[in-house]
DNA sequence: AACCAGGACACAA
DNA sequence: TTGTGTCATGGT
């Protein structure tokens, strides 16, 4: 079992972990664990850092730091933002919270199964999905199994019927179809990262099942698309009572000023404001 | 017990 | 372009 210590502060990990953009960590003692890069991982949130444990040996730990965005600078993300009370607030309410860079096929498979479902839901779908399907990996002695999230070359060989046993209901097919892409090669989800943000959103909208919400949260929590901003319930919720209160501002007019107002960093403000809303204003 | 959930899609107007 | 019904499941 290898160990190490990254120094960072201002990382709200338990928020982080839970803000809807990843649904593996579970809490297990007071610590975080999940599968990252087909590896079990244990985190535990210290005063001035991270913990983060694996099973055998490693010397270069950059695919988790990268994983966790450890290197941005969150000052400087924020003094990015426009100066607006509300962003403000939101930003205050979880001043930590953090942007991951994960897996794109795991981050666009969660997320095709993510439609109208609550965050909870998700989580257990998914959990369904990797422990019937994805390949078993090395835990700690007496830990409890863990699985990988199954490839898309797995699930393009499953029927439906197995993809709906996991509870994901109209989802099936979506899942099913965007899998077989992936797994043909008829969408390069690695030649994806090279593409223009418009470009690189029209790739994955080919995906059935993939418009332009889930779209978004993949550029930007798997490719890293700062500019990418999900619109989902809740962000439309601050955008109608926070931002244009008595305004009846078309669909498109909404996604243009998420555009242009946000700045560079959309995707962060946004995951600001979904934090905000979810915590602070939980049904309204 | 209704209502709703990090939507997409086909189709109408 | 914007509005509506449909899709499946279960949490709150």
């Amino acid at each position: 079992m290898a160990e190490i210590f990254f120094p960072v502060r201002d990382y709200a990990l338990a928020e982080t972990l839970q803000s809807g953009q990843a649904f593996r960590w579970r809490e297990v003692d007071g610590a975080w664990e999940s599968v990252v890069k087909g590896r079990w991982v244990r985190l535990l949130e210290k005063p001035n850092g991270i913990v983060a444990k694996v099973v055998g040996a490693e010397s270069n730990w950059s695919w988790l730091s990268n994983y966790l965005q450890l290197g941005i600078d969150i000052d400087q993300v924020i003094a990015s933002f426009p100066k607006d009370p509300h962003l403000q607030a939101a930003i205050e309410s979880c001043r930590g919270l953090r942007l991951l860079r994960q897996d794109p096929w795991e981050c666009l498979a969660s997320f095709i199964l993510s439609s109208t479902k609550q965050i909870v839901q998700i989580q257990q779908i998914v959990d369904l999905v990797c422990r019937r399907f994805g390949d078993s990996v090395a835990v700690p002695e007496g830990h409890l199994p863990a699985f990988d999230f199954p490839s898309a070359q797995i699930i393009a060989r499953l029927s439906e019927t197995d993809l709906r046993d996991c509870k994901m209901g109209f989802r099936a097919p979506y899942l099913a179809g965007s899998a077989k892409m992936v797994a043909s090669g008829e969408i390069d989800l690695a030649a994806i990262s090279g593409l223009p943000l418009g470009k690189a959103r029209e790739e994955l909208m080919r995906l059935p099942g993939v418009g332009r919400k889930i779209a978004d949260c993949v550029l930007l929590f798997a490719y890293g698309f700062q500019r990418a901003f999900p619109v989902d319930v809740w962000i439309l919720k601050a955008l109608l009572q926070l931002y244009f209160p008595r305004r009846k501002k078309s669909p498109k007019k909404l996604l243009e000023f998420t555009q242009s107002y946000f700045g560079p960093n959309a995707g962060f403000a946004q995951q600001f404001l979904f934090h905000y809303m979810r915590t602070r204003f939980p049904k309204s």
